[in-house]
DNA sequence: CATGAATGAGGTTTCATTCAT
DNA sequence: TATGAATGAAACCTCATTCAT
């Protein structure tokens, strides 16, 4: 079956984000898969195998729901603020997979760069548009440092219980904020 | 020599921040160091303790530092602003410190909740007063997100050469903009 | 193979009788066995589990031995001289065994008393019965120790040399005498 | 002062006796002593040099006592009752001594029989006697294991609890009983 | 494809002993 | 005599990986 691998990288996911990567054993990823550790070795050559690839592959996920949401061509806050609720709505609906990557990216950063699809490249690029376009209220560094750094910590409290509400109003809600906190109020005319 | 318990801490502390905790083996330690892995027992009955000393101790540290620059009577916006400043310059003159804090608890938040002087907790209590007397624009809990999530990027991005510049002026630029992020506009009169 | 589980159990004990079980490595065990140490792991969860194991086990059987020859309904002198007997026998035909049971007691009397099936509760409780029979010479607690003691030690100068003969006939012997030093005579009418 | 290396050897005697030999360390002893690991070198050259010396020393002790019990010039069975009494007093008066020299015996066999004074040889010879005179109920290698067993056993169950009574009564009855499961009753003729 | 026993390297920890002070 | 840091060997245990079945 085509199937054992799939479930592999969910339980591998599921239990790095739990517990960390080196904390979390070929047997321990075995057990809750319901196989036996020789098994997982026909499908992945090694351990590092299925992290590099789950990070890749969530990367790449994120990176594309991003990329999708930038092409409804509408203002330019719209875009930012569509963007930054598809990166949190991927959040939500994946939490393993976003604190895993927050894992990884602790750990590995030399792997990190390797990785093409980067999510960080792309909100990294919108805000350097709305840079030339000389909308942005504050440098495009500290603008890139702000967002991804709320978007982090937004996803965090949530899944800790500080921040509460419904997912598609939180992502709203700090899109909007986010947006209000970059850019230099002109009368609504972006 | 008292000197060894200390010279344990800081190569330690280094190891850990820069390939993490479980990735760093006494041995590592002991080598850095110039004794034996024996001899790293008589100063800690084991790593656990090590680890955990270090997340206390630069807790404690930051917190204190943090606290002090509160004592400052001056208005809202100067009390917010030193801490942040505060805050920041003791991320960078202690970048190992405060990149370990970071691995710290992404991987172990049961032992987090066990020390007592959490930067945090004075993070989130200065960001409820503003709250209490009214002057915050957005909600408490988003404030702490935007904060602490952009203080950990700024660090972050600055290690890695994203933002440049020196550091007294990186510190007051982000609390700056932290500043104008998180305050309703009231012609200057907080 | 399932055989290899049974194999650790047999070299553990062969050692532990031998070496004690502290001075009884893990590796010592694995040579024996002829695999690598990590290999005892699969098998069992630490060397305490060994250890524990087959004191269970060892007791448990003798326990089953001398319970069965409880059963044999005849007088109380011929089933107290069998139980001794099945007893002696036991720990001639398993003098690993036997040893390593009282090497085990006397360094670990707070894992003893969590053993169901005690070899000595059921000396103890024949006892009992006959000293409620009012056939008893001595009391019961004297008696015990008389009877425990003495089997100790024909085991031991056994094993030593010092105690020579068949043994079915030392064990018949131990069991005569014993007899005798505990009850009343009475003209053979018990 | 002389004082500290007795210390040691009480101190040793303490916790070889509760926890087992190798189960007591080297600072274990030191900080029962109040003294550092080091310190302990000055007067012993290795920790099986206490093991030994202990061993030896509480033999002899034994030895002593027993032999002096044996010079008052009585009947057989004063001689041997006193001595048995004797013995059970030493035990019952050093029990850490006693429990340790059981150990000991157990896992250093070779290391006992380089022993010059052994309590055991004392028991042998008089038992020996006892035979060449024909009073003897019972084979003396039988005797002799009856006699050491019950000893070890009442002193063991003294300590637990399970015989109770004042030292003195329970040493007269146990030398009381066994003198009478050793010897032939002739009418008191011995 | 899967099993699970086994390997072998390496990790943490313990401890008798030494040694500079 | 005593200190206590340090050594070095060895103990227990873990785990990614291999392999015969």
């Amino acid at each position: 079956m085509v199937r054992t691998r799939d479930l592999i990288l969910v339980e591998a996911l599921k239990l790095f984000s739990e517990k960390g990567i080196k904390e979390t054993t070929i047997r321990d990823i075995a057990r809750a898969v319901g196989i036996t550790e020789g098994a997982i070795y026909r499908h992945f050559h090694s351990k590092d195998q299925i992290v590099y690839e789950l990070f890749e592959k969530y990367s790449a996920e994120l990176y594309e729901i991003m990329e999708e949401s930038l092409k409804e061509k509408t203002s330019d806050e719209m875009r930012f603020r569509t963007m930054i609720e598809a990166f949190l709505n991927f959040a939500f609906n994946n939490p393993d997979a976003f604190r895993y990557m927050n894992i990884f990216h602790y750990l590995r950063e030399k792997q990190v760069r390797r990785v093409k699809k980067l999510p960080f490249n792309l909100l990294s690029k919108v805000i350097g548009d709305l840079e030339e376009k000389g909308i942005l209220k504050i440098e495009p560094e500290y603008a890139l440092a702000m967002v991804t750094g709320t978007l982090e910590r937004v996803f965090l409290y949530r899944s800790m219980g500080i921040i509460k509400g419904r997912k598609k109003v939180i992502a709203k809600k700090t899109a909007q904020l986010l947006w209000n906190s970059l850019i230099e109020y002109n009368g609504g005319k972006n």
